[in-house]
DNA sequence: TTGCAGTAGCGAAAGGTGTCGCTACACTCT
DNA sequence: AGAGTGTAGCGACACCTTTCGCTACTGCAA
């Protein structure tokens, strides 16, 4: 029983989902060499991964070439909002943001990211 | 392979926590009322996850009176932080807060709380 | 005391995730 | 042609999550 749109990705696909954020399009070779580095799993892990992701759309890859390039089908921003939303429905079934963000007080911030954070605010307020 | 402190709760077993912190310390039957009208699983379902949930330490229970009541092990707030803290190493490994927040920009946020997050950003700014 | 209702628990099984071994295909290079 | 290397994929398996059926215990009512 999944949901149509809303396939969120499993520990292994997030993983390789944020080397492919990285590294932008790559072939098997590449991704797996930072997933190898990171777990010690092996080439097959990696390919089957990928053709699973593949299926659930995930990721999307050219096969024209040789070998094959894929590409995450979702932006980090995408994804990350995803995740936030069914995080905030899941754990307080509606909006609050005040209570996610005092979640996210204890961690630290740069000057120019809590700049960036007020820019952002004002233009909330601004619209709606 | 199980990490020590960090069980991140399972779909169900969130559902599960959800519940118990807005109802607050309960017998099962209270719980599996609400978890059947979501889902519409058995009793013995209901029960085994608490028994799972337990041995986990996600839950706690009293066992001294009939019928036993169950209650989250964590709160709401904490369980949140560290859905996030996991959310940002995960997807953007590291401090990103800016992202967050850009992320968090489509969703309406009230004027009260808008004021909040600007209060916390303040206290942010002032240490560290 | 027997029977019923509510409660607790165990063990099995179904489904999903993550892992790999083994096979096959292509493309060199000799 | 044959050997070697890089690439793709299938099927099996181990483990975890979620599900339930069946059993057992408790306490109260007939």
């Amino acid at each position: 029983m999944r949901e149509l749109g809303s396939t969120q990705p499993t520990a292994v696909e997030l993983e390789i989902l944020r080397i492919l954020w990285e590294l932008g399009p790559s072939p098997v070779r590449r991704i797996h060499a930072r997933l190898a580095a990171e777990k010690g799993t092996n080439y097959s892990t990696t390919l089957k991964m990928l053709a699973v992701m593949m299926t659930k759309g995930l990721v999307k890859r050219d096969e024209e070439v040789s070998p094959h390039i894929y590409r995450a089908a979702v932006t980090r921003e995408r994804a990350a909002k995803k995740f936030l939303v069914e995080l905030i429905d899941k754990v307080y079934e509606g909006s609050a943001m005040s209570l996610v963000l005092q979640a996210l007080a204890g961690s630290k911030a740069s000057q120019a990211e809590i700049e960036e954070a007020r820019r952002l605010l004002d233009a909330m307020e601004g619209q709606s």
